[in-house]
DNA sequence: CCAGGTTTTCGCCTATCGGTCGAAAACGTG
DNA sequence: CACGTTTTCGACCGATAGGCGAAAACCTGG
């Protein structure tokens, strides 16, 4: 029952770790997580066992990672863990307790157990989603500029996107939608920026969008 | 730790299935599982339960599913399962026990607990699955035709899919291959079919063809 | 051995999609 | 009001997906 809790905070991907002060392990950095209660399904228990740890109750999306069940991945006797995917909108910032914080996935500092490698999966995981659905939607505040978007996309693939190319892919696929209203351009100028919303009732995972789709629709009536 | 085991037969995606013959739910129909044992983590304990109830050697493809914890899945004390998707090629018929059988999965019978609703997250993990990733290799025999390999995708995916598109798109992404070999006509006649096969070292799952891809690789030296 | 039926293969056409670029729009500053 | 800046939009192009039909290659029956 762990959760690697990603946000992209100040350009690069983060994960949410906090420091263990007690052995075993002491002084490394490890995933937020607990035990499972008597009366709630695993998806339950990590919402609360983050409720509880950690002020994060603004989770845009939270799904299953995978089990995590090599005997040797704790010292002494052999723990399972379901470990989840968590997502927090870049807008917010969590009010976290003194012994957590947030570190980039692709700059951990030494972590315990095997949570390098379950922040390693859940990054992919979501690198993965960003592509073929539309889990983009939790990564962005509610209204955003293409460029502020731009900047979510990167941050979690790890590479430049093109601003044009995500807004049409994204238009096109039904799951972006302009608010009207405008952002007042920085400083140095510029022109003013058109906000963008994720397409209300899209806020929660779709299906993939698929390649061999089924035979032409022939529109058929009835 | 419970799997849903899927093959192609009979031109329709079917699951293995036991028949329960104690309470509870006796007389239902139940997903192969069991038990973690001491020594072993959650994968190797299903290939070893698999491997012991029935006769599933000859496993293409294992993964995990899902984590089913709802606390009212099973009646008295909670019990967690890890749920897997094993994948059996078309071309071999385990021999399994009496108690055990095949069943559409679109057309199951009475079934224990909430394996109906396994078999349909296996089903459409699956079908999801063939479209952005190669995993149709874990379906199809060593050498297929395309024909063949056209009737194993439409019977998974619940669709017809084009014979043509199907070469077309596999092959572009790198996946099949022809093996030189044709295969005798049936009795109507008709032209011989090449055979073909996934090309070899692609016989894991790869990663997803994702759209929104990085920006492109100039070509660029060193 | 040829006509007709069958199945597979292949090339072509078209629409859409993804990637890139550059011009134009809309702003600020000096 | 010229210039720098940022965003937006249209245009282009190659790659991809979907569809169709002709041609290939085989069988059987007459």
């Amino acid at each position: 029952m762990l959760a690697a809790v990603l946000q992209v905070r100040a350009g690069s991907l983060q994960v949410m770790l906090w420091e263990r002060a007690r052995e075993p392990h002491a002084h490394r950095w490890s995933l937020p997580g607990g035990g499972l209660g008597g009366d709630e399904d695993v998806e339950a228990s990590i919402r609360r066992q983050l409720a509880e740890k950690v002020d994060v109750r603004q989770l845009s999306h939270v799904e299953q990672l995978a089990v995590f069940s090599n005997p040797a991945r704790v010292p002494g006797p052999r723990v399972v863990a379901t470990a989840f995917l968590g997502l927090v909108p870049s807008h917010i910032d969590p009010v976290v307790p003194s012994d957590t914080g947030w570190h980039p996935v692709d700059a951990l500092p030494a972590t315990a157990f095997d949570h390098e490698a379950i922040c390693r999966r859940a990054r992919n995981r979501l690198a993965s989603k960003l592509s073929y659905t539309n889990l983009g939607f939790a990564l962005a505040p509610p209204e955003f500029t293409i460029s502020a978007l731009r900047a979510l996309y990167s941050a979690a693939l790890g590479y430049k996107v093109s601003a044009t190319n995500l807004q049409r892919v994204l238009s096109r696929r039904g799951l972006l939608e302009p608010t009207g209203g405008t952002v007042q351009p920085g400083p140095a100028g510029g022109r003013p920026a058109a906000l963008f919303r994720f397409v209300s009732g899209e806020m929660r995972v779709t299906d993939p969008f698929a390649v061999l789709r089924p035979p032409a629709a022939r529109s058929l009536g009835s």
